[in-house]
DNA sequence: ATGCCTATTATTAATAGA
């Protein structure tokens, strides 16, 4: 079982890319970021029409998340992460896949730092933080896979200097992750891959994509009753070279059956 | 320290992304 999350910069603006991709790349769940769609735009027809059954949780503008499946329906959905009851901005959704829990999550930016940006992602990271535990306690097959818009090492930016002011990179914020990390998930990625360079997300800015001036920021977490079968990881990294890509890479995850 | 590039919203300029 392939699973991919894919941050797509704008569902529509994207849409070819998007059919493109699952077409050669064939995930059998594939969790989608920045939809920038309110939830009656979302192409839906033509995700279906590509093979894909498919729960979202779109918003005007910005944001907007999704979880598709190849010849099936996501079950039993969940679109909120509670702890801010008033939260507007649509960036979680849950849901079941052939026996998996798979939470789709779009994690702040939080820049400009201080202030209100940065704020809100560290209570979203205690938010995820506080489902992540309950899922854990649940014991069952999950995996928490989206744009979590945190650089965790130096390993995993071209640059580091280059980041230190930026949210992506602030010591709470990647002490944050590890701590999620650290209390019974997998990072999938380094758990094949320990020290490779693999990069997720390359800048419109400046020809990163050329210079292999990347970050890692997307990432697969695995639930201990999940990381035992993971198989294989990678990035699709082709894709951001097609014209009129997303600025993010699909990463994904293979999974043996249970 | 900032722009660079790209998409959305709403009307040609602002906002957000990372």
């Amino acid at each position: 079982m392939k699973i991919a999350t894919y941050n797509v910069n704008g569902i529509n603006a994207r849409l070819p890319i998007l059919l493109r991709w699952l077409d050669e790349a064939k995930p059998d769940v594939a969790c989608l970021q920045e939809l920038k769609a309110p939830q009656e735009k979302i192409p839906e027809a033509a995700v279906r029409a590509a093979g894909y059954g498919a729960a979202w949780h779109g918003q005007k503008g910005w944001n907007g998340v999704a979880i598709l499946v190849r010849g099936g329906e996501p079950e039993d959905v969940r679109r909120d992460l509670s702890g801010e009851p008033d939260d507007a901005q649509s960036r979680y959704i849950e849901a079941t896949v052939r026996g998996i829990r798979v939470g789709c999550l779009y994690l702040p930016n939080g820049n400009p730092l201080p202030g209100p940006k940065f704020d809100y992602k560290l209570r979203w990271l205690d938010r995820l933080a506080t489902r992540a535990a309950e899922l854990l306690d649940e014991g069952g097959a999950v995996v928490l896979a989206g744009d979590y818009n945190v650089i965790p090492t130096d390993l995993d930016v071209y640059n580091p200097a280059r980041w230190v002011n930026d949210a992506l990179f602030q010591p709470e914020v990647r002490e944050a992750f590890r701590r999620l990390v650290d209390s019974g998930w997998a990072d999938a990625v380094r758990s094949l891959h320990p020290t490779e360079r693999i990069y997720t997300f390359y800048d419109y800015f400046r020809n990163a994509f050329g210079r292999n001036a990347g970050l890692r920021i997307d990432h697969l977490l695995l639930s201990p009753a999940l990381a035992p079968r993971l198989s294989a990881v990678g990035v699709d990294r082709d894709v951001r070279g097609w014209e009129k890509s997303s600025d993010h890479v699909p990463t994904w995850i293979e999974i043996a059956d249970a």
